[in-house]
DNA sequence: ACCGGTCACGTTACCGGTAACATAGCTTAC
DNA sequence: GTAAGCTATGTTACCGGTAACGTGACCGGT
C-alpha cells in the first residue's frame, strides 16, 4: 500500500469523466448511471486513489474533528474520560484530537490553534477549573466541560456527582461506627475538592457531628500527598479511626502510610477512596472505594457535544453522574 | 473572545491593502513598510482575526499534525509515550493527534482517514505488533515505531531494550542468591514478551540453570493475569522463591495473591516487575522493577520523525533505551 | 538623463475538493 | 406535437489561505 498523490482530477482523467462525476460516485449524492459508476470505482482502484481530508475539509467547511483538552493524558481518570468520548465520537463519525494543556498558556495556545483556528468543529475541556484557563474559551463555540460542575456560567457540563458520592463515603463510614472522621482534600482550588468536601460535611452534620478542622489535610492528588497526610495526622494528636481520601492515589498513599506506622487496617483505621482506579482491587488491602464510571463521563460530554453542534440553540444541559460503592476491605467497623 | 469568521480579505478590504499584503504581515515573510504593517495589525486586533489553519494547511500543503496511534489510551505505559512525543513535537510546532485502536480493523480505519486522507504529516505506532496492524501501513510515509523494537522489516523505531532490562531483573534476582525462579510473561504473541522471556533465558543460562517450563506461566499483563499466575504456581509443584514478573501490573497481582496465600514477602518470595508505573512504590511491599523511561521513548520517537519528514532520505534507525533497576523492598536475599 | 536593482506592494493562479448552475437527451403529460 | 420534467453529465465558481509573478516608485552609479 503506497501513499498516492492522486487527486479527483487525475481519477477523471483516467477514466474520461469529469472531477465532478467522480465526487459524485466517492459521496453517493447524484444521479449516476451503473457503467459510469464502474469505470470511476475502477480508476479509482487502478490510481489507489484517497481523497485528501483537507481538501475536502475547506470545501465542506468542516473538519469532523472534536477536540479534548485535558491537564494531561497520564492519569487514569482523564484518559479514561477521554477513550469514552473517542468511542461515542467515531460511532458518529468523527475523530478525537486529544492533547494536553499543562498550564493556562499552553492552554490558550491550543485554544488558539484548535478552535480559533477551525481545527475542530466542537471541543470537551477536561477540569476547565484547573487554573483560571476557562477564561480562555469563547463564548460562541459548541464546548462541554467533563469532570467538574459548571460554576456560574450557562455551559454544557458533565461530571461526577462529588457532593453525593463524598456523602456516601462518609456516610458508610459512620454506618460503621466511626465518629473519629479525617478528609484528605484534593486541591482546594479546585471545584471538585470542594464539592467533595461539601458532601463530606453533609454527612457529618446528618450525623450531628462537627468537623474537625485539625483532621482536615489537603493533598495533591498524588499518591505521595495521601502519604504525607497520614504521616501529618499521626504527628499532631490523636489519630482518626477512618479517613476519608478524596481519590484512590491519596487512598494508596494513606494506607502506605499506615504500614509504614505500624496501623492494621481495618482493624485500627479505615480507608476509603474515590475512583476505582484499576489498581484500588490490589491494594494492601484492597481498597473501599466510591466507583466513578469515566467512561460514561466521557461518553454523555460527547453525546452532549455532538447534540451541541447538530443543534446550537438547543437548551444547555448539566449532568451529574453518579458514584457507585465498591466494597472491599480497607474499611471495617470500629 | 468571540470566535470570528473573518477571512484575510475582509481584513484586506478593511486596512485598505490586498489579502496579500496581509499575508505578508501574517508570515513576515516579504517587505512590508512600518506604517501598512501597523494598518494591518490594527484591522487585525479591530476584526479578531484568526488564520483558518485548514485553508492554511490546503495552501502550504501541509497540515502541521502528526499523528499517534496506541492500542488504547488508558494504559499508563502508552500514556506516558504520547507524553514524551507531545511535548517534544510542540516544542517544534506540531500538534499531535492521539488516537486509539483496540483492533487491526479500526487500526486500518485510522490509517486511512489520517495517513491516506493526509490529515498528519507523519506517524508513531505504538506497539505495531499488537495484531497485525502493521501489515496495514504504508511504505512510503514518515512513521516511527514506538515501544517494539522492529521485526525484519526496515523502520524507524524506539523500545525499551527488552533483552537486557529482562537479563538485568533476572540477575538481581540471581544475585540474591535465588536459584529457583519463575516467570509470568506478556501474551507470548508480542515480541516484547518474547524479548524479556529471552533476557530472562539469557540471564539463567549464564548462572548455568536450565529454565523449568512449569514456572513460566504467560499472563495478559493485567494485574489480574499476575494474581491468577501465582496461584497456578502454587497449585502445581514447589514454589519458586523468585518471580520475574514481566511488567509491573502483573507483579501487583502477585503480590496480592502472594498475601492471599500467606507468603510474607520478601522473605518467603521475592517479585521483581517492569516499568516502574507510579503506584509501583505504593505497593506492599513496595516493588522493587526495572524502571522504563517512557518519556525518553516518547521523546525519542518524536525526535526520529521530525528527522524523517526533514529529511526522507536520512538512514532509518532503530533506538533502545535502557532500564534501570530500582530496588524497593519487595526482592530479599534468600 | 538613462539604467539596473531593490522596495512595497497588487494581481493572478493554485491547493483539491464540493456546490451551484448549465445543458443535452430522453420521457411523460396534455 | 410540444412543453415540462427527469436523468446524467460537464462547467464554473468557491472555500481561505500561500506562491509566483508583475509593476510602479525610488535609489545610486555612470
Amino acid at each position: 500500500m503506497t501513499r498516492s498523490r492522486v487527486t479527483i482530477r487525475d481519477v477523471a482523467a483516467h477514466a474520461g469523466v469529469s472531477h465532478q462525476t467522480v465526487s459524485r460516485v466517492m459521496n453517493g449524492t447524484d444521479y449516476v448511471t451503473p457503467e459510469t459508476t464502474a469505470r470511476v470505482r475502477q480508476a479509482i482502484a487502478d490510481l489507489d486513489y484517497q481523497p485528501n481530508a483537507i481538501a475536502r475539509s475547506m470545501a465542506r467547511g468542516r473538519t469532523g474533528l472534536l477536540g479534548c483538552i485535558a491537564p494531561n493524558l497520564t492519569d487514569y481518570t482523564f484518559a479514561s474520560i477521554i477513550d469514552g468520548a473517542d468511542t461515542e465520537m467515531r460511532r458518529h463519525g468523527y475523530f478525537l484530537l486529544s492533547a494536553s494543556a499543562g498550564d493556562g498558556a499552553t492552554f490558550a495556545t491550543l485554544i488558539d490553534e484548535l478552535v480559533n483556528g477551525r481545527r475542530v468543529e466542537g471541543l470537551i475541556v477536561i477540569n476547565p477549573y484547573a487554573d483560571e484557563r476557562h477564561t480562555h474559551l469563547p463564548t460562541d463555540f459548541p464546548i462541554v466541560f467533563a469532570g467538574a460542575r459548571p460554576r456560574q456560567e450557562i455551559a454544557y457540563s458533565v461530571a461526577l456527582d462529588d457532593v453525593a458520592a463524598a456523602r456516601q463515603a462518609t456516610q458508610h463510614l459512620l454506618d460503621l461506627g466511626h465518629r473519629h472522621l479525617a478528609q484528605i482534600t484534593g486541591p482546594l482550588a479546585e471545584d471538585c475538592s470542594q464539592d467533595r468536601r461539601e458532601g463530606f460535611y453533609q454527612a457529618l452534620q446528618a450525623a450531628n457531628l462537627a468537623p474537625d478542622p485539625t483532621l482536615e489535610i489537603e493533598g495533591s492528588w498524588s499518591a505521595h500527598s495521601g502519604y504525607l497526610a497520614l504521616q501529618q495526622l499521626a504527628q499532631h494528636g490523636p489519630l482518626p479511626t477512618a479517613i476519608f481520601a478524596q481519590n484512590d492515589q491519596m487512598a494508596a498513599g494513606a494506607l502506605r502510610a499506615a504500614r509504614d506506622l505500624g496501623l492494621t487496617i481495618p482493624e485500627q483505621l479505615s480507608i476509603i477512596g474515590v475512583d476505582d482506579i484499576p489498581m484500588a482491587a490490589y491494594f494492601s488491602p484492597p481498597l473501599t472505594t466510591m466507583r466513578q464510571d469515566f467512561q460514561a463521563i466521557g461518553h454523555e460530554a460527547a453525546r452532549l457535544l455532538l447534540g451541541a453542534i447538530e443543534k446550537p440553540d438547543a437548551p444547555q444541559q448539566q449532568l451529574l453522574i453518579s458514584a457507585n460503592l465498591v466494597l472491599r476491605r480497607s474499611t471495617g467497623s470500629i
